[in-house]
RNA sequence: UGGGGCGUAGCCAAGUGGUAAGGCAGCGGAUUUUGAUUCCGCCAUACGGAGGUUCGAAUCCUCCCGCCCCAGCCA
């Protein structure tokens, strides 16, 4: 729905080049890849780049990209999660096909594979309390020391993994090793845990289980068995490298996948830990995971912005390996990119203040035209009604106007926008010294919005007619931290941004604006992006402020908007 | 003082020995019935630093500096 615009290049970068070389040599007969979240939270904007990257190679691959729940731990996931994030994936553009996939799906082939490795006297059940394993691994400058269980006969191994697995211990009682080097530089090779006993119930399995393969031995096995031939990571998994390829070359795996990182997104002003997110939702900092002001994909989805916006912003990102911070202004550009093609103009005041055209019929009311989209003739036009008694924006008129300032004062000319010039006469304050009404005055002939005479003004207001305005309850966003890198001072609580939510009850709409679809984008006219709020109803509009329009008016004079 | 990575403009990011793409932001200007959009122009003698190799280095070598990740029975 892009007009012509070109089909976007794919974007070129090192992954991409990876597997130009791996066809090249013939290394992989097709692509697969796999987005493999872990159902424990709902997927931000940071999980975004690594759905566009991974269904995206295999899209453009012409090979197939898995959705696999990454579900090893039960008492971190939920089904709620499990939902959500098929719900999101899908809303982003992407399609599994058939393949969506469990690593809970492979529990018991990743069991059989743990005795392989106990028969082959690479893997042994280690008794040692947690505690006791911690200072035994050593340090980062040190090497970690063998466990007394270590050299156990592949017997008692044997034995006591099966009963571990029929739930004899407790859990922590036991876990199941990898025996590989405790002297290893790489700590993920000193013995790393393979299997940990959790009386949990599984959300897939139920109580079927009661020991759970960590992260390390479930998702390379996961990938071999699914063909998957680029495992696309984040960097912090690097280390984990050695231990994946390890796993790989010493298991019966029917594939031999192979794994990359690349480094994943941060915004500023923005935190994508789902640690951090959880707690805002849990604590009610915010209404919840769909929270507009949240950057989860359910909540950018709520504040209207389309999930070409997010795809087109994660392709200008580009993927690569060095750590980096994009700039928030960077994502609100692809988001008013993409709203400025497809979304309907319409005017709304957000803040009114009554004008009474003077000399303009009382009990009367017209209609004008307006365009819907002047970027897209094929949206038409619609019919807006103009009377006596209108709203305009309190921004747009100033007693005493600064230099620059070309809107409305007293004695000054301005056009109503589809409108009538008008000329304000007068400003009517009250007691307080307030100013509560304009009294102005039209030029007939100017109806439309043009001078005969060829007069020019210098501004355009929109504005809204009083007697057929609808009311609507506006919600302005900001960001939700008010610094750049928040938590770097040591709190993330602390940089909270508690105007990050700003909510205007007396606004009036167009009424063509009474019709809205929840989530459908809209522009009003010289503020910006909205739409309706899934709270919206028709007794009670709710709009959601999406993203504003560039103001270089408001930047001109310092910001404050 | 261990292991693994990364340093190109304010922010992303191309570049893979032949003389610094592109985007965002910013700054000028044109058009404009949205101070929007669109359009035009400007914005790194310079690639973390210092040496070296070479006719030629962001790209190769050496040393140095800085930043990130790893000591979960989380992923």
């Amino acid at each position: 729905m892009t007009r012509e615009t070109a089909a976007p290049e794919p974007g070129r970068d090192f992954i991409r080049d990876i597997i130009d070389r791996d066809i090249a040599a013939g290394r992989n007969s097709e692509v697969v890849t796999r987005f493999p979240p872990e159902p424990n939270g709902y997927l931000h904007i940071g999980h975004a780049k690594a759905i566009c990257l991974n269904f995206g190679v295999a899209q453009e691959y012409g090979g197939r990209c898995h959705l696999r729940f990454d579900d090893t731990n039960p008492v971190k996931e939920e089904q709620e999660y499990i939902d959500a994030i098929k719900r999101d994936v899908r809303w982003l553009g992407f399609d599994w096909g058939t393949h969506l996939h469990y690593a809970s799906d492979y529990f018991e082939r990743l069991y059989d594979w743990a005795e392989h490795l106990i028969n082959a006297g690479r893997a042994y059940v280690d008794d040692l309390p947690a505690e006791e394993m911690r200072m035994m691994r050593g340090t980062l400058t040190e090497p970690g020391r063998n466990s007394p269980y270590r050299d156990r006969s592949i017997a008692e191994n044997l034995d006591l993994f099966r009963r571990m697995r029929e739930g004899e211990f407790p859990n922590g009682a036991r876990v199941l090793r990898a025996k590989i080097d405790m002297a290893a530089g790489n700590i993920n090779l000193r013995d790393p845990v393979l299997y940990r006993i959790l009386h949990a119930e599984h959300p897939r399995t139920g109580a079927k289980w009661c020991i759970y393969p960590t992260y390390d031995f479930a998702h390379g096995q996961s990938d071999a068995i699914e063909g998957v031939s680029h495992s696309l990571c984040t960097l912090e998994f690097e280390d984990h490298r050695p231990l994946y390829d390890w796993l790989i070359e010493n298991l019966p795996v029917p594939s031999r996948p192979r794994q990359y990182e690349f480094a994943r997104l941060n915004l500023n002003f923005t935190v994508l830990s789902k640690r951090f997110l959880t707690q805002l939702v849990s604590q009610g900092r915010v209404s919840g995971w769909d929270d507009p002001r949240m950057p989860t994909l359910a909540a950018l989805r709520r504040r209207g912005v389309p999930p070409a916006a997010i795809r087109d912003f994660v392709r200008s990102v580009g993927v690569a390996r060095a750590n980096s911070t994009v700039d928030i202004a960077m994502f609100e550009h692809a988001i008013r990119e993409a709203l400025n093609r497809i979304a309907q103009r319409r005017m709304a005041v957000l803040r009114p203040l009554r004008i009474l055209i003077d000399n303009y019929p009382p009990g009367v009311s017209e209609e004008l035209e307006a365009v819907n989209n002047p970027e897209d003739p094929a949206c038409g036009r619609r019919r807006i009604p103009f009377g006596r008694e209108l709203y305009i924006e309190q921004d747009d008129f100033i007693e005493d106007p600064p230099k620059g300032f070309y809107r409305l004062s007293p004695g000054r000319e301005v056009r109503l926008r589809y409108g009538y010039f008008v000329t304000c006469r007068d400003a009517v304050k009250n007691a307080a010294g307030e100013i509560t009404d304009l009294i102005c005055t039209y030029d007939p002939a100017t109806r439309g919005g043009n001078a005969p005479d060829g007069r020019k003004v210098r501004a355009t207001l929109h504005w809204v007619s009083a007697a057929h305005a609808a009311r609507a309850e506006i919600r302005l966003y900001d960001p939700l931290f008010n610094r750049p890198d928040p938590g770097a001072a040591g709190d993330f609580f602390a940089d909270l941004n508690p105007n990050s939510l700003d909510v205007l009850t007396e606004s009036r709409l167009e009424p063509a604006l009474a019709d809205a679809v929840v989530g459908e984008a809209v522009q009003f006219e010289r503020q910006g992006y909205f739409c309706a709020d899934l709270d919206s109803a028709p007794n009670h509009l709710v709009f959601n402020r999406t993203v504003g329009l560039r103001d270089s008016w408001a930047k001109a004079r310092g910001g404050a908007g």
